[in-house]
DNA sequence: GGGTGTTTATTAAGGTCTTTACAAAACCTC
DNA sequence: GAGGTTTTGTAAAGACCTTAATAAACACCC
């Protein structure tokens, strides 16, 4: 609340053109009347002209002659929008098996998105994909990569918030020996930073459920990440914040070689697959065994009613909870909330989480499941790409 | 970076003598030359000029005529200095044992420092208590309630931070049946606030150690109360973050009825205390045998080097990172730093702990001691009283 | 003891921005 | 087509900061 040093009188017009540019963006994509954004912005008519003036000649605004939709009597009102092509960001999501990219306008619509898979999972071949998809990307958002405005690419493993470079990243072989940070930032002229995908996929859920409030958003596949966002920003500690995967949970814990942690060798979707398999072997009366099992089956056979599938559900979810109990109990956050693939399980396994939370913690948060799609990280990363962007906006 | 809503030349003077008030307060407690201020703030010598000239019409600063200690050639400075009495706050611990109060000035200088302790549990004898000791430390400093700018009280238990009441507060009984809040706001003007005295504490090491970062705060005696501070803020969640004495460590934990959480009934003084007692009965060449046993003389032992408090001493702390990890894990802070009659275990107790941490997570933060006495609470609650004037600094 | 130099305060002029007030424009309704 | 309504545009005034020039106060030096 004041964190400017000096002030001559040019810097009152910097604030207020930001002033009415937020105020233009929170009307988007739909256009704005003039004497609108004076009463959003409280700032006075020629004020406002000024500073439309001014954004419109920088490019940020453009203007929307003709006035189709004029209600009542009167002189025409002059319309703005926001020029969305002013800056766009490009948002990648370099998964373990695939890799998908996303141009977002100023307004936030998606330009462009594209999905292709991988199948090797060595670094060099994703490096490829990568910039294939990159180029399909701006392609189809018929954009040159430097009209983009921000670059955020989403990562598994831990990365240095600094430097963009990758410390930490089991499930891509060689993937901590490649620089992607550079490896792009030649590729663009604008900032690329390179985030962890689970802090991205928090910071989209928290956008979702818009407000303040601190939010535990966990990815829940084959492995389990998390991220933290305090009253709409990401916490990153460290660098490393929201590595669930790596808690030790009570009881005994299979002991793997690939690099992953003890919570997601207990209770990650193979784990889950195997403890069922298990469990059928003892039960052959439970519906599991009619079937191939994977995860998903497990949730739709506990969601059916299937005692032994339902234990093991219930087993599952304690894990969790037990996991990460301590962390809710220091952070208190509003709400946890789960995606991923194992979020697909729905009410069955949400049920149970909060059951057992409840037992463990002072004030048990909202547990929920995740209202986005498969590209919760994608979207994530360029939600960020759009805060850049917005920061550093009075430029 | 902007939250203003409008902005006419006004704001700007306002904005200007913030930051020439700020750049004074950082000077504090020594008088500061104008020519100074120019050059802290980057503002011209008119517009300084003017901010001071509005500033000790305000009161918030006086004059230092006297330029006893002019360096070169030169017309004598004009210096100024932040006018301490202009604010004062009053900060208050309401402990379980002790009431202590302290009135600090606008630079952070204690007027006055009070403490009594209580005999009986009782909330209103508590109250009394608390009145008596305000009383007392007005009377020290020589102020009158009213002259007070902002009151922050430390309470165990968990605080709503909207309404000040107090939801749960095991160690005093019936102390959440009085509405501290109410009952102080009748007798000062100000704001009063009520906190938790974890959170005070962790906010009083946070600044201590100034600068940005995440700090875990622990306090460890016969309870265990955590604060996060996140960039100087204080992390608060719904309100009860940092509870960590109801996290469940691994292992049995004995029941009792005082409403402690699981990891206090595991690893607070008094289990710490009970714990060596056996050890010392299984071993009687232990030198446990040859005194009393309470936590201090555990940590003495096992510094001096006695095989069996060692083991208990580890045994401790291998349960308190185990119960912190997934927490450490989650926030990736800087630093974990242990303050309360625990800490004064000293270094015997911290290798052990960043030991076992350093196992369980994947950055493991510093683990360090609180350079502060036992006033650490107070002092918090004083550093937000004052964050509070300096947040409502403009009025 | 007066001159010189240095540091600082004061004053005046100039520029930028917001505000206030007023006039003009364009469209609708009657 | 006259009147009304809503909005835009323009001009003058006020507030504030900045630049620049001037004056003041003291130490040092000759």
């Amino acid at each position: 609340m004041g964190d400017e040093r000096a002030a001559g009188t040019p810097v009152l017009r910097r604030l207020n053109t930001a002033s009415v540019l937020r105020a233009v963006r929170d009307c988007a994509p739909d256009p704005v009347r003039l004497a609108e954004l004076v009463k959003l912005t409280g700032l006075t008519r020629p004020t406002v002209g000024q500073a439309v003036e001014d954004l419109v000649e920088a490019g940020w605004v453009q203007h929307h002659h003709p006035a189709a939709a004029s209600r009542k009597g009167g002189r025409p009102a002059v319309r703005v929008s926001l020029r969305g092509r002013a800056a766009p960001v490009l948002g990648l999501d370099v998964g373990p098996h695939t890799v998908s990219a996303g141009i977002d306008d100023l307004a936030g619509r998606r330009l462009a998105a594209v999905r292709r898979s991988v199948d090797h999972n060595k670094a060099s071949r994703v490096l490829t994909v990568v910039d294939a998809v990159i180029a399909r990307t701006l392609e189809e958002a018929g954009l040159e990569a430097d009209e983009i405005a921000a670059v955020v690419v989403a990562t598994p493993g831990i990365v240095d918030s600094g430097s963009g470079r990758i410390l930490l990243a089991p499930s891509v072989s060689g993937w901590t020996s490649v620089n992607l940070s550079d490896h792009l930032r030649d590729r663009f002229r604008c900032p690329v930073r390179v985030e962890n995908d689970a802090n991205l996929a928090a910071l989209a859920v928290a956008r979702e459920r818009s407000g303040p409030g601190t939010l535990l958003a966990v990815q829940w596949g084959e492995r389990l990440g998390a991220g933290v966002v305090i009253d709409g920003r990401l916490h990153r500690g460290t660098g490393a914040a929201g590595e669930i995967g790596f808690i030790r949970p009570p009881g005994r814990v299979p002991d793997t070689d690939d690099g992953r942690g003890p919570l997601e060798r207990a209770i990650g979707a193979e784990a889950i697959t195997e403890q069922a398999r298990r469990a059928a072997r003892a039960h052959p009366e439970s519906v599991l065994c009619d079937g191939p099992i994977d995860a998903a089956a497990v949730f739709a056979a506990a969601t059916a009613g299937d005692a032994v599938a339902e234990h093991v559900v219930d087993d599952v979810a304690r894990t969790f909870a037990q996991a990460i109990a301590p962390a809710v109990l220091v952070l208190a956050p509003d709400a946890v909330v789960i995606g991923g693939g194992v979020a697909r399980a729905g009410t069955v396994l949400l049920a149970a989480i909060t059951r057992h939370l409840a037992d463990l913690t002072l004030t048990p948060p909202d547990v929920g499941i995740s209202g986005l799609a498969e590209d919760t990280i994608l979207t994530g990363a360029l939600r960020m790409a759009l805060d850049d962007v917005w920061r550093r906006l009075p430029a």
